[in-house]
Order: structure tokens, then sequence, then C-alpha cells
DNA sequence: CCAAAAGTGTTATTGATACACCCATGC
DNA sequence: GCATGGGTGTATCAATAACACTTTTGG
């Protein structure tokens, strides 16, 4: 390499963040509210750089653990996002993750009136700074794409649910319906699910059995 | 965040190359004999660091071009590595690679006697510098999986050949061999090849008709 | 005429899809 | 007793897998 050593780049490294969960029957991703310029007051992945002696994958975990109080949530690296415009401030190129959260596992920290924190839906987003509708997006295609071949949806439901309740997880997802019958006959072949014994009532019906994910509840495939 | 400014890495960012080719029935990666310090004389992925105003595809695209001659072969991005200690000089997170070139595309630049460049057997690697054995590892890894439900093996292929090499080269890549009809009937169900008229003879036997894949020769998914 | 790779169809098996009724409960 | 979602089986269709012989050439 005949370069010289001012032409490298000496850019920051950020990780940032695509966190999904299931709310209401709706696909949503956690939007941040930037405190500061650039983009300041518009809403963003969170995200932040990474620490001296970090790996990608604890900076990864470290801001989701800013954010939520959760543990043990699926997190996989998506893409690393390096255009040389993307920040104006600076180069920056930025590691994304996205990860997948039950809606129940964290409800509560909501209540403490947070306003610069947001779960929008995937299918009306805002405007986003820097790049990260794109990351967005391909997270959200991602996502889609595993849906259909692997059990990555796991991620997304509590501790024990309904099949229905599963089953409409999946529709939501990838975006289509399914048949329950079938639907039923091929979760159950899996054998990643056991009963938990107890039922479901919250309706003039007939109560539901639950659920739960064996332990080794793997999730296939890159 | 709270952390100070100090806390933060100052990496530096490298893009690493896994090229595959297949060789005489063999699937092989491009290694290079480092001239320097740290790793002197081992082997490694061909690198470099990322340059001021170029984004990752480009450095990628640059340090393939370096290293070949050839235009438009298969290249995406595969996975970013950040362990802290990953090198022993300075923080460096490098952002991987994969790409693949038919042997027939490159094997003249082969001819100028370089010493510092080879194409190692996957399966009887040297030791490499740095984790890029863990990184070629995956790469492989990756290329076995799309192999089997892509066509990611157009890659590898020259401009024209007979069906059984296009079969030989997905048996060398998902390491399983395939039936001969059914294989046939299958890649000819694609759509995705044409006859180019011509016949190829280089033995005592019946001559093959030749293939080549039409323009659109798209590959799929991630 | 022999060796070597090219080329060609049919059957069996497996997996995916389509489809409709009874059950248990709360009100 | 009725409204609501829970729960169940079979038949069809599509995709995949298994399998063996004839053809064309060079030597």
């Amino acid at each position: 390499m005949n370069t010289k050593y001012k032409d490298y780049a000496q850019p920051a490294v950020a990780v940032d963040l695509a966190i999904f969960t299931v709310d209401n029957n709706i696909l949503k991703a956690m939007l941040i509210q930037r405190a500061e310029e650039p983009f300041r007051r518009q809403w963003a992945l969170p995200g932040g750089f990474l620490l001296r002696n970090e790996s990608l994958d604890s900076a990864a975990q470290r801001i989701l653990n800013q954010k939520t109080n959760v543990k043990d949530m699926y997190l996989e690296q998506l893409y690393t996002f390096g255009d040389p415009q993307r920040d104006p401030r600076a180069r920056v190129i930025t590691v994304a993750y996205f990860a997948l959260i039950p809606w129940k596992h964290l409800s509560q920290p909501e209540s403490k009136k947070v306003t610069d924190l947001t779960w929008a839906s995937v299918h009306a987003l805002p405007k986003l700074a820097f790049d990260h509708k794109e990351i967005l997006n391909y997270a959200v295609k991602r996502l889609r794409a595993k849906a259909s071949y692997s059990n990555i949806v796991y991620g997304l439901m509590p501790k024990q649910f309904r099949l229905s309740e599963l089953q409409t997880m999946y529709e939501i997802i990838i975006n289509e319906k399914l048949d329950k019958r079938n639907f039923r006959k091929q979760m159950l072949a899996t054998e990643l699910l056991e009963e938990t014994g107890k039922k479901d009532i919250n309706g003039a019906h007939r109560p539901a059995r639950l659920y739960r994910f064996k332990k080794n509840k793997i999730v296939f495939l890159d």
C-alpha cells in the first residue's frame, strides 16, 4: 500500500441498535430523541460510541441495558455502515445490531414519564437522524427474512403464551395470515414447546393452554 | 451517557477480505504473507486500513483490485470483528468482506512469481495472523449456507461452462454429492441459464453443451 | 469396439396447503 | 343459550429424492 499515513481515516466507531418489540399487535422500534446537534430534537436509534476496552457485542449490550432493564434478549450484529458522509460532524462508522424484546418484559420503565424515548410503528416512522432510517429498514428486512425460516420470533414472546398469540406474532412479522391447524401442527412438531399445565382465560370463551419454550430454545442460522 | 471523552475507543478501522476461488476442485482462500510485525512472515487475509474519504464497500473493492485484476466479482460484507485484543499493536476493528472469483479469471497474475501471495485450501490452512482464522471460518460457513439456498455459486463459475462443472462446483462448496438428473432438472427450471450453442470437448467422450448465465444473474437474499 | 462423460423420465416419498366443525367458558 | 376464541384431522397438491440406461465422441 502506497498511501500516506494522513490519508487513513481515523473514524469514531459507534454502535447503533434497532430494538424491536410488538405492542398492541404492531411491530415497533425504539427511538430516542436527540438532545444535541446535529439533528437536535430529531428521533434516532439508540446508540453510542465504542469504549476503550469494550468489544462490539459488549457495547451493544451496554447500550441495551441503558435503555431497558431486560436481560437475555435476542441480540445479533446486523451490518456495518460506513459512508463517509453519514455523520456531518466527522467520520463515524457504526456497527448496527438488532435486538428483540417481548413487550411484557419492559413496559415497567415506560411509566417513569420519559419523553425522549418512544416506540414507533415501523410502518409510520418519523424522520430519523443520520442514516438511521436505512439502518432500521435493513433490520426490518432481516427480521422478516429470518422469521420465515428460523424460530427468531421466540425472542418477542413472553415467558408463557397461548399458541394463538404465537401465531399472531408470526403473522405480524411476516405480514401474512396463517392457517391455524397447520400452524399448530408445525409448531408442536418442532418439539421446542412444552405445556406449562396452566390455562389462560381473559374473555368469555374456552381457556387456552399456556406454553413455554424448552430450555434449549435455539435460534438457527445466520 | 456519562463516560468521559478519554474512555472512548479511538480505533483504527480496517477491511479484511476472505477471497475464495475453486482450483483443481479445491476451495481455496487467498492469503498474503506479512512483511512486517506483528506476525511478520505469517499468513494473513488481504486487507488494509480504511481511507479518509472511502466507504467500506469501496475499501473492500480497492483491496481486491490491488490483489487481483478481476472486475465484477461477487463481494459482500460479512461481519465486523472488534475484540479489544485482536491486534496487539492498538485497537483495530475490522470489517470483513467475502468475495468469490472464478479461478479462470485470475490465474494470469499468478505467473509473475509472487511468493507473498498464496491460495490455500480451506481444509489445510496454515497458522494465520490476528483472528484471521476465525474470520475465514466464519466466511466459509456463510458461503456454505448460502450455496444451499441461493445461486451464489455462480460467482465462482467462468463465463461459460458445462452443467457437470456447475454441479461439481456445488458439490465442492456444500460438500456432498448431488444426483445428476435432479440437478440438471432444477438448474434448467430456474431459467437462469442459457445455452451458448457451443460445445466443449476435452477428452475422448461426447462433447458437452456449454451454458452461460443470463444477464439478470441475480444473487438472492442476505 | 472400448472408455469416458453427456444426456435423458418416471416413480415414490415427503412436506406443504386447503379446509370445517365441535368444545369450554363467561355473561 | 349465545358469543368468543380454543382445539382438532384428513385429503390434495407440490416439491424433493431415488434410480439406470442410451448417446456421442476420441483413441
